[in-house]
DNA sequence: GTGCCTCGAGTTCC
DNA sequence: CTCGAGGCAC
């Protein structure tokens, strides 16, 4: 660090700069704390709080004891510890009609290999409407609280948690490592009473006790949390030193005895009926439990079952959450307004009357597409009834016709030009809905079709580019991105590495434009040349071609390895065989690619770019398991698992599954009956092992 | 041809 | 988070 003073001048505009800041973060504070109703996205807001801690970074002298950054329950995010999960905490599959129940039961008997009627319990609880934490336990002590984040990664809120009553300090005959999960939740009452007194000594209320006890966990300051009567359910676990229960029965009351709490609804059922009966019991319930509840989850009991079910994608098999049917509220729809998407994609947003559902104002809701609003008859000035999807995305229902007013509003079009062609409400290229070759059916979507000249599409493009799993050059966000737009600094994404040297060229440098600063210009160019350098699977996808999303786009680069191959292969002349036969790529998604490196257009583009960046090659397939990258065949019947199962093992160590066997085949794996193929597998000798071999081998043995 | 599963794209609010 | 559709196995 510099201990140079700083000029005089510096100082005072970045004194300047640093009040207006805060006194700008004070105001949205006030507006998402005591409001609950903010007016910025959490991305500007941390673009903030961001700028104003580089200001402090640089100029320590403002750091003084007014600075937001000292004041409690002012920069959450920033405080806490991220905290790597040891076991991932994962979230549900949701059913929201009663006959799905039966549909789950029969999924898990297909997957397990059970006849219909064979027997499977399962245990039925509330799905409490609070915060996940994981609270782990070494020789019965508490030493560690995390909250879910995002699965992965959460946040360390050990000394908030330590605070809550019901959370006990010490396990007794827990496993020397026992990591507790559950939810953490506020009573009705408690809230209201709370509320209340918060409001009567002027400080902030909360909307709802969910807000409530997540503003609780994320106080600094332990003591406030202490004030808070928060409450404990545990209904999971994670890491696990000892084997502690064979059933998620037996789990639940060993939690209890260990002196943890668990929700005493928590019951075990034998069929589907059973647990359909449980579920509109807790229904009945719902408005006496004097806590919120949003459904009901649904957890196969016998935990070797559990094992062998493993998850899809995110969630696991085992279990899934039955909702209640979401909370419908009626609002005007003032406006629809057309969005155009990266893809050129015409989307219709309905603007509405605010509006408060689930504890949230919603104000505006997506309609998807043109079939949607026609299939609804959604037009502007209708009532409409609104819900939040799975609780978070607002959904319009439909429209409550009784309300629409006299005379009638025309049905809606999307925009035309006075011939009544479609036509995109950005450049007015034409707005086409693609048509099926095969089944001759139009495409849901209306797309622009401008793609090379219509700004909608390249500002959104700049975003995508820069975003985080693409470019992911820090503190050039969407705002930004389109402020620059409009300026005509940014047309293309080379535009992006040469603006600082750019900066001042017939316009005031940066550093001098409203809401700029020295040091935040200085940071905005230094993030840029910080990404010169990048992945190829992360330039592919950066580029945005149409379906070559973030596994393609790695598909493509583990298939190529470096960017001149890939280049070549794009550009030959039969390109879309060529890539077709990438693993996971197929006619459409090679088409997509060759087309997009037929256009001279962007070849300039790609040739301007590669000028500022360099592309790295791709690691070499991830060395991770030993039968990553293999292909196997399973043959003969399987006595410990289902086909299924092996295959989704097997897949999930990296090794591709195949049904015949060819000189690709790396492994068979052969059960009691194989036949010709283990025939087959000796005359090309691949290498053949028996069931327990390949449990060992994918154990990683 | 059918039926999964996975992927891409677009959206909302915290 | 959800919808639609691409890819691929059956």
């Amino acid at each position: 660090m510099s201990k140079t003073p700083h000029p005089a001048e510096t100082l005072a505009k970045a004194r300047a700069e640093h009040a207006r800041l805060g006194a700008e973060i004070a105001e949205h504070d006030r507006r998402y704390f005591q409001e609950d109703a903010p007016t910025v996205s959490d991305a500007e807001y941390d673009d903030l709080r961001r700028r104003y801690q580089a200001l402090e970074a640089t100029f320590p002298e403002l750091a003084d004891a007014e600075s937001l950054s000292r004041k409690v329950g002012a920069a959450p995010a920033e405080k806490f510890a991220k905290v790597r999960h040891a076991v991932p905490m994962l979230s549900l599959g949701n059913i929201f009609a009663d006959a799905e129940v039966e549909e789950f039961c029969a999924r898990v008997r297909r997957f397990l290999g059970l006849a219909n009627d064979a027997p499977l319990a399962m245990t039925a609880e509330p799905k409490i409407d609070g915060l996940s934490c994981n609270i782990r336990y070494e020789d019965g002590g508490l030493v560690q609280a995390t909250t879910r984040g995002d699965g992965y990664e959460g946040e360390d809120v050990t000394a908030n948690i330590r605070t809550i009553d019901a959370i006990p300090n010490r396990l007794s005959g827990a496993p020397k490592i026992f990591e507790a999960r559950g939810e953490v939740y506020m009573r009705h009452a408690d809230f209201q009473a709370l509320n209340t007194r918060q409001a009567e000594a002027g400080k902030p209320t909360f909307a709802n006790p969910r807000n409530f006890t997540a503003g609780s966990l994320r106080q600094l300051d332990p003591r406030i949390t202490a004030s808070r009567p928060l409450k404990f359910f545990a209904y999971a676990w994670g890491e696990v030193s000892a084997p502690f229960a064979t059933t998620q029965f037996g789990a639940i009351e060993a939690m209890r005895r260990f002196g943890l709490p668990a929700n005493p609804l928590t019951k075990l059922c034998r069929s589907a009926e059973e647990m359909l009966a449980h579920y509109h019991a807790i229904e009945a319930e719902r408005a006496n439990l004097g806590y919120d509840i949003d459904g009901v989850v649904y957890k196969v009991d016998d935990l070797a079952l559990q094992q062998r079910l493993g998850f899809i994608s995110r969630s696991p098999r085992w279990a899934t959450a039955h909702k209640f049917p979401a909370e419908r509220v009626m609002t005007v729809l003032e406006a629809i307004q057309i969005n155009v998407g990266r893809t050129g994609a015409l989307t219709p947003l309905a603007k509405l009357k605010p509006v408060t559902v689930g504890g949230v104002v919603v104000s505006n809701a997506t309609l998807h597409n043109e079939d949607e609003i026609a299939r609804k008859d959604v037009r502007v000035g209708d009532t409409v009834v609104v819900q939040r999807a799975g609780d978070v995305i607002p959904q319009v229902v439909g429209v409550v016709l009784d309300k629409r007013p006299q005379p009638w509003p025309d049905p809606f079009v999307f925009p035309q030009d006075e011939r009544g062609n479609f036509i995109c409400p950005v450049c007015g290229s034409a707005a086409l809905r693609e048509i099926d070759e095969k089944t001759g059916e139009a495409d849901v979507v209306r797309r622009c079709t401008g793609h090379l000249v219509c700004p909608a599409q390249a500002v959104e493009g700049l975003k995508h580019f820069a975003s985080r799993n693409a470019f992911d050059i820090e503190g050039f966000g969407d705002k930004l991105i389109e402020l620059f737009f409009k300026e005509g600094l940014i047309r293309t994404p080379a535009d992006i590495f040469t603006l600082r040297a750019r900066d001042g060229q017939g316009r005031p440098p940066l550093r001098d434009w409203e809401g700029f600063g020295e040091t935040s210009a200085k940071n905005l160019f230094d993030a840029i040349d910080t990404r010169r350098t990048i992945a190829l699977n992360r330039f592919l996808f950066a580029l945005g071609v149409r379906h070559v999303g973030e596994t393609n786009a790695r598909r493509l680069a583990r298939h190529y390895g470096d960017w001149e191959t890939f280049r070549v292969a794009a550009r030959a002349p039969d390109a879309a065989q060529e890539l077709a036969a990438v693993e996971g790529i197929g006619p459409v998604v090679a088409e997509a690619v060759a087309d997009f490196f037929a256009e001279p257009r962007n070849e300039d583009a790609l040739d301007a770019l590669l000028k500022e960046v360099t592309v790295e090659p791709m690691e070499a397939v991830a060395a991770g398991h030993p039968l990553a990258g293999k292909t196997i065949v399973f043959t003969g019947s399987l006595e410990r698992m289902t086909r299924d199962e092996a295959k989704a093992m097997a897949e999930r160590l990296g090794a591709k599954v195949s049904g015949s066997i060819s000189g690709k085949t790396d492994l068979v794996v052969a059960g009691p009956g194989a036949g010709s193929k283990l025939t087959k597998a000796r005359e090309l000798g691949v290498e053949t092992i028996d069931e327990e071999e390949w449990l060992k081998r994918s154990a990683g043995v």
